[in-house]
DNA sequence: TTGCTTTATCGTACGACGACGATATACGAT
DNA sequence: ATCGTATATCGTCGTCGTACGATAAAGCAA
């Protein structure tokens, strides 16, 4: 996409687009879900779990690495994730007191 | 992007992909932020609450229209944007649940 | 009507995303 | 040393996202 202009807005803001846009595709909610469950997984286990190929799982993998949601550790020729739950939560409560702020100022609309 | 592949996924995953997508934008995160607190609000008012051009944060409205996360209505020649709050709530509930669920499995590992 | 205001849409440019196959690298096993 | 396995990265392609200015459309005011 175009260089977004995030210079120009909040942490907050910018933080709650950041997770969002790690979790802006399915693949990527799926991983992060199969990494919970299993605390831990081998890349070539989430490649079976998915409609992807290889290649394209390990860019989605480096995608929520590159944001902290999730780490690797190589483990002989293998790569093993887990969560980073500190990263996850601080994330998820990001946007959890945005939403739930949001919330707070519901009110009958026409729509 | 490439035509994401979201045919093989499940539709939880595909619902919570497309709220993050919405919020995958600052810009779009503090409209409905400013659309929450003062219940609705025309076009022309979010132009000057953004760093951004005219055109550009109609695109944005767009978005979150399309997505029904907000409704529109024509108010003589302007136009007054709001909250659909019911659409929010699924979503946002989607995305909680989801989470809950995740950190429910959380557990120590190396990370 | 004419003109002003407001907003959606068009056209355009460019960077990012998502997909894949191919390849390089690195490790384990034989 | 050689082979097989596992994974990250490269190259590439097409599509989408984001930005802007310009313009069209629609309503109000005079």
């Amino acid at each position: 996409m175009a260089l977004a202009r995030t210079e120009n807005f909040h942490k907050k803001e910018i933080d709650i687009a950041d997770y969002a846009k790690a979790l802006a595709h399915p693949a990527r909610v799926a991983i992060l879900m199969t990494l919970a469950k299993k605390n831990e997984c081998i890349c070539g286990d989430l490649v079976l779990d998915l409609p992807l190929a290889q290649s394209t799982v390990s860019q989605h993998l480096k995608a929520l690495k590159d944001l902290g949601l999730i780490q690797g550790e190589v483990d002989g020729p293998r790569s093993r994730y887990c969560i980073n739950w500190k990263v996850f939560e601080k994330f998820q409560k990001a946007h959890s007191e945005w939403s739930e702020k949001l919330l707070g100022f519901r009110q009958d609309n026409y729509c």
